[in-house]
DNA sequence: TTAGGTTGTTCTCACATTGAGTTGTTCTCG
DNA sequence: CGAGAACAACTCAATGTGAGAACAACCTAA
C-alpha cells in the first residue's frame, strides 16, 4: 500500500467508488433439459434482455448470503427447499465497463437445485423463468452475463467429476438411473449404463441404500430400481471423469 | 430487483458504500521451500501483523489488472519478469466484519512464480518478505488472510493435478527431476521418480523436449538430465492425481 | 393375455494406468 | 579410484475403465 491508499483507508468517504453486487447462475433439471434461471430486465440499459437474477449487496449481509436471498427473491422459494439448494461462489467480475451506469464487480455464484416451480409467483415485475440451456444461444443476455454463465456450465460440468453434487439436482431418494440422467444431462452426453452403475457404487461415500426400491418400474417397462440417498462424502475420490475432451485441452 | 435496487442503481451515490480490494497469494519456491509473499503492516488495525500484499482497486483497472499491479510494487518486478508470473482469480472474501475500518470486499488472486530477488529494493515502508509456508503458524496474520493463504495454497496443490502450472514455478529451461520437486514441495511429500518421470512424459503437451541436457550432473552425483520446456497443454489428460487423501474426502 | 420392447443390475473380457521395485549407466565428490 | 547419487528405462502385479452381453422384471400395446 502506498500512502494515499493508507489515507483513503482512514476516510470512508475517499476509496475509489465500486458498488458491489451478486449474480446467481442457478441450475436445475427440468424434462431432462438443464435449465437455467433468467430475469427479463424491465428498464434500460438492456431492457427486454435477459439476466441472471442479482443485486447490491446489503451492507449487513456477506456475500454468500446475499447470493442465497437474491435467489429466493426470485424463485419464491423458502425455509428446508431453500436450504437444500447447493450455493457455492464461482468467480467475480469486475471489467471497468461492464455496467454503463458505473463501476460494478459482481460476485457470481452457482446454484444447483431439485426441480423447482415456475418462479412467477411472489416476485416482482420483472419476467422471471427456467430457460433450457440449449435455447441460450438465440437469447440477449445482459451485461457480461453471458461469458458468467459460460463459466458458471464449465464449473458444473467440472464438479460433477469430483463431488458429489450431482445428487443435489436430485430429491432425497433417487436411483442409479435418475442420477445417471442428471450427468448425462449437464454432460451433454450418454454414459454407459452399467459402467456409471458399477462406478457410482465403488465410490466410498457417494449413494448409500435407503432398502427400498421404486413403487413401479419405469415408464417404459424395466424392474423397480433400488433408491439410494447422498452418502456422507464431500469428494469422490476415485472421480468420475467425464470423457476425454481433446479439443478442450489446448 | 426491487423497487429499491432500481432507484439505486440510477443514482450512483444511493448504492451500499462497499470498499472492493485485491490482495494476492504469491507463491514460488526458493530452495526447495514454498514461499509466499507476505507485508508487515505499519499502522493499525493489525499493526506488526502480516498480511497479503494487496490494495483498493482503482477506477480505471480491472480485478486482474489490480492485482498484478499490487504483485508488481510489492515484488520490484516489472516487464518480461512480471509477464511470465501466473496470475489467477481465487475467490472473493466479503465477511462483514472482516476489516474493522470498514466494509471491504477483497477479490484474491494466486500467484506462481520462479524464484525471485527479496521484494525490499524499490517498495515503501512497510516491510515485504518471502516467508517459508511452514513457518506461517507461528505469525499473526492481519484480517481473514489465514483463511485466504489455506484457501490459495489448497488451489495451487488442485491446479498441479491437472494443469501444467507447475512449470510456472521453474525457468523457461527445466529437468524433469525440477519439475517433481515442484510437485513435492507444493504437496509436500516425495514422488516416485520413475513413476513421475514416466507420467510426465506421457501426458500430451505437458512438455516438450529442448534436444539438451545440463551442462553437468546434479551436485551429488549422477548424469546430465535432458532438458525441457513447458508444452502447449492447457489442461494435463490424464490428470496426475495426488496420492489418495482419505481424510479430506469426507 | 401375450408379445415385444425397455430397463435395472450383474458379469466378462480386453486394455490402459498406476504403484512399487529393479537395472544399467553416468556423473560428482572425497 | 571407489562410493554414492541420480537419470532413464524397464518389469510386474494390482487396479480402474470401456465395451458389450446376459438375464430377469416390468411396461405398453395389440
Amino acid at each position: 500500500m502506498n500512502e494515499q491508499d493508507f489515507l483513503a483507508a482512514y476516510d470512508p468517504s475517499a476509496y475509489p467508488s465500486i458498488a458491489v453486487t451478486v449474480d446467481v447462475v442457478a441450475l436445475t433439471i427440468r424434462d431432462g433439459e438443464l435449465h437455467l434461471l433468467l430475469i427479463r430486465r424491465g428498464q434500460p440499459p438492456y431492457e427486454g434482455h435477459w439476466a441472471l437474477p442479482g443485486g447490491f449487496v446489503r451492507p449487513d449481509e456477506d456475500l454468500a448470503t446475499g447470493a442465497r436471498r437474491e435467489l429466493a427473491e426470485e424463485t419464491g422459494l423458502g425455509g428446508e427447499r431453500l436450504r437444500r439448494v447447493h450455493l457455492e461462489q464461482l468467480a467475480s467480475y469486475g471489467a471497468v465497463d461492464r455496467d454503463p451506469r458505473m463501476r460494478v464487480v459482481s460476485v457470481a455464484h452457482l446454484a444447483f437445485a431439485p426441480d423447482l416451480p415456475d418462479p412467477a409467483a411472489g416476485t416482482d415485475a420483472d419476467e422471471a423463468i427456467w430457460l433450457p440451456v440449449t435455447a441460450l444461444t438465440s437469447r440477449q443476455l445482459a451485461f457480461d452475463h453471458g461469458r458468467i454463465i459460460e463459466d458458471g456450465l464449465e464449473r458444473a460440468r467440472a464438479k460433477l467429476e469430483y463431488t458429489p453434487l450431482a445428487t443435489r439436482f436430485l430429491d432425497g431418494e433417487f436411483t442409479i438411473s435418475e442420477l445417471r440422467a442428471v450427468y448425462e444431462t449437464v454432460w451433454g452426453h450418454p454414459l454407459h449404463a452399467g459402467n456409471f452403475h458399477r462406478k457410482v457404487l465403488s465410490v466410498p461415500g457417494f449413494v448409500e441404500s435407503t432398502g427400498a426400491s421404486t413403487e413401479r418400474g419405469g415408464a417404459r417397462g424395466g424392474p423397480r430400481a433400488k433408491l439410494y440417498r447422498a452418502g456422507d462424502a464431500r469428494l469422490l475420490h476415485p472421480a468420475l471423469l467425464r470423457p476425454a475432451r481433446e479439443e478442450t485441452v489446448r
